[in-house]
This record gives structure tokens, C-alpha cells and sequence, in this order.
DNA sequence: CAGTGGTCTAGACCACGAG
DNA sequence: TCGTGGTCTAGACCACTGG
């Protein structure tokens, strides 16, 4: 009897180790097993849920990952104390988020120059102070009114072709995330009262409340891009756990 | 041989799994495999990395989970067109985040009384409007000055420990987090002008740009806890990619 | 219909770290 | 020191779906 299905008439289509993980965690969450209890371990459940002790580990993994155990070696999984939970969000191309809220989308270029980082992103980003970047200003726009906007520092050494792309065909957003898969990202973002700078580039009045994000991303050869985004008043983010 | 390590010399201390991923992940960064072309499938670099399918399987489902590969049956493994990246950040306890900041924590009840939901939010946790829920208004405070305010609804139908909880000895957060393991949560943020209320409670001018976060929780029984969190104006959310 | 990924099993050795 | 999770292997059957 080497199949796992021989020995499960009806067997639904659901993947074991899933079934495992959704016991489990059910037995949390109704207290069957309490905050730091320690559980049995993957032998035993193997052999309560009939199954080898590998598709019990990767349901423990699974739970372990979502923040619901703690496992150790030798001390053995416990439920962790204060779960600490994760949400995940998509970063998106922002075309296609201006698209699927129903509206026509472009974009147009403010301004493009060859020109050495400020000081602080310098620091920032581990560059010399006369690195050669692209300053990127960039509006997005739905329905041909402002939707973001980006403020964008790139790093043709990190990534040579970006030398040679022109924006105002595909923006760098977009050419970014087609084409240069990144090793890292760092991510940030606040709340601010829109500038002058930023009510002039998103229509707004200024003094709004806007939300801002900051991200950099990384491969092996360095910082690819720094960008601050400027979300127009109104814009939500969503996230899910 | 039965043992992966009695045919690898020094056998560093890797996952080879891991090892796996990061060169399939250097091919994808180097463009020696580009997006859009089919890779090789498992059984074949099982052999060209000398380990065993199912190695080779989690180090590719590993990659797919970052969004960089796209793998169906029978058509094969192929380099994401345009990753979909995704970012994670943690859903912290109020008080950790406060004293990680290296401030004293406290917080206040302002006011907590039965009532039943408002009508969007009846709607929103798909509850009867005579719902009894509880109505929470707490403030966090980080060395004496409001951090966050938090505007919370209570279901004890859905955890029945909540009616009994003094919410002045721990916060409604803290317990929920140490109490309350979910099985959902929507978040959604957005910055927005305080209004007359939110500069009461966080001590700033009306109109500064603050951070809000709405988030609703959810375990089998139904939706456990719908919150707003104002966050004080400088506050910063970050993530990792 | 047949190739490819998805999943499981039984067995094994190893690394870590609590006791 | 030795129990527990971490990982790997070889083999197997299955589910899906492209050609």
C-alpha cells in the first residue's frame, strides 16, 4: 500500500496536508489547544491523522508561518503566545489598478534629467554623492484627471537598460515591473498634508491629506530605484490575512 | 546511498531546496532566462542539480509564491510575465510598537457602552441591526501623548469571553491579539484630514494628515471585531518584500 | 491522451538546543 | 545528550490541461 488514496474511499479532492492544517488550526481557535500549550509532535499527529510525518510537518509549517505556532527543535511547536499575524498586500502596476477601478488611463512625463542624488538618498541608498542617476517625475492619470504621482530616482548602473528607455512610452512603474525583477524591497507609508508641489501635480487643493508611499528596491548589483508615490486623496489600500 | 549528504563533499549548512531557488532566481535576475520563456521541468533539473523531484519542487513553488514563476500542469514552469510582487507587514500589538519606540505605554478608556451597530456597519459584518455590540473608544498613549486612537466595535456573539473583559486593565487590541486567533481579516488604509474628534483625542491641529486604518476580524462564528485606528500624524507603516 | 506539476509515503540523516 | 523539528530521497499515483 504505497498510495495514499488506496486507503481513503471516497478521498475529496482536498490536499491532506490542507486538512491537517484546517484541524489544527481549528483546535486553536476554539481553545482545544490554548495560547503556549505545547502540541503533540509530528510523529504522533502522523499517526492520529494516518498520514507520513512529511505532509505533518508541512501543515505545521504552513500554520507556523501564518504566526499561529511556534516550532523548535527539541522544545517542539507550541501555539504561540501572541500570535503575531501578518497582511499581505500586491504591488501593483499602477495602470492596471487605474484600469480596474473602470478608468482610461495615461500618463505623462514632468520632467526627466541626468543628475547626482540628494545627500540624504545617497546615504539612503549606499551611493557615492556623483552617482549618475535618472530623476523621474511621472503623473499617472485616470479619466484624464491626477490619479498618483511619482517622484522617482533610478540607477542605470544597477541596471543598464534603463538607460535606454523612454518613459513616455511605457512608464517606469510599468518597464519596472516587467523587466526588472528586483532581490529586495524596502517599503513605507505615511500620511501627509499635500504641498504645494503635490496639489499642483495631483489637482487638489493643498493642505489634503494624501497617502504617501516610499519604496526602494534592490538586486545584486545595487539600489534599481527609489520612488515616492503620491496617492490622490481618497485612495485606499487593501490588504488581506 | 540513501543520505543527500554522502555525495556532497562539504555540504554547507544551505537548505538545498534554497540553494536551488536562488539559482533559478539568478537566471531570472540575469535574463539568462526571460520573462515569458518555459524553464526546463522538475524531473530535468532534478538531474542537472543532483537532487530529487520533490526538492526541486519546493524550490520552484517557493518562487512561484514570490510571484516569479507561473507553473501549470501539463504546460509547464514559465517566468512570470510581470510579477506580481507582494508585501508583507505585521499587525503589531499597540503597546510593543510604543515601547519598541523606546516610550512609556498607557492607554484610556474614553467611553464603553452596549449599542447596536450603525447601519453601515450592520451591513459591512452582515449583522441583524439590533446586534448587540460593544462600542469602544480607547486612546493610546506613548510618554504621556496620544499615538493612536482607536474607534472599535466589539461582537461578543462571535466571542463570548469579550463581555467579560475590564478593556482598562488590557487593552481591547492586546486581548484580541493574545486572546482572539481569527481566521479573516480585511485591512484597508488611507490617510485622511483630522477632523474635530481625531484632533481631540491625538492632541493635534484639525486638519492634519493622519493615518487610518480600518480592519475587521473574523473566526467562524462571524465577525469578532471592526476597528478604526487614527494614527499620530509622523507615524510610519513599513513592509518587506 | 500524454506530459507536467501536485501531492503523498516511508525511510533516513542531520542540526539544534532544552534539560 | 538525545528528542524534536528540518530536510532530503526515491518512488508512486493523481489531477489537470494543452495539443
Amino acid at each position: 500500500m504505497t498510495d495514499r488514496a488506496t486507503d481513503r474511499p471516497p478521498g475529496p479532492t482536498t490536499p491532506k496536508a490542507q486538512g491537517i492544517a484546517a484541524e489544527v488550526r481549528r483546535r486553536i481557535v476554539e481553545r482545544e489547544w490554548r495560547q503556549g500549550d505545547r502540541i503533540p509532535d509530528e510523529a504522533d499527529l502522523a499517526t492520529e491523522f494516518g498520514a507520513a510525518r512529511a505532509t505533518v510537518n508541512k501543515a505545521l509549517q504552513l500554520l507556523a508561518d501564518e504566526g499561529l505556532l511556534d516550532r523548535r527543535r527539541r522544545a517542539g511547536t507550541r501555539v504561540a503566545p501572541a500570535p503575531i499575524r501578518k497582511a499581505t498586500f500586491t504591488i501593483p502596476i499602477i495602470r492596471e489598478q487605474v484600469e480596474q477601478a473602470g478608468m482610461a488611463y495615461a500618463h505623462r512625463v514632468v520632467s526627466q534629467r541626468l543628475a547626482p542624488p540628494p545627500a540624504a538618498l545617497a546615504v539612503r541608498l549606499g551611493l557615492a554623492r556623483d552617482a549618475r542617476l535618472i530623476h523621474l517625475v511621472t503623473v499617472h492619470e485616470g479619466d484624464g484627471r491626477p490619479f498618483q504621482y511619482e517622484d522617482r530616482w533610478l540607477n542605470p548602473a544597477a541596471e543598464p537598460e534603463l538607460a535606454t528607455v523612454d518613459f513616455r512610452q511605457m512608464s517606469a512603474n510599468e518597464w519596472l515591473v516587467r523587466n526588472a525583477p528586483y532581490l529586495r524591497a524596502d517599503i513605507a507609508f505615511h500620511a501627509a498634508n499635500a504641498s504645494a508641489r503635490d496639489a499642483r501635480l495631483l489637482d487638489i487643493a493643498p493642505g489634503r491629506a494624501i497617502l504617501v508611499l516610499q519604496r526602494t528596491t534592490w538586486n545584486e548589483a545595487g539600489p534599481i530605484t527609489s520612488v515616492r508615490l503620491a496617492c490622490h486623496p481618497g485612495f485606499v489600500m487593501t490588504a488581506e490575512a
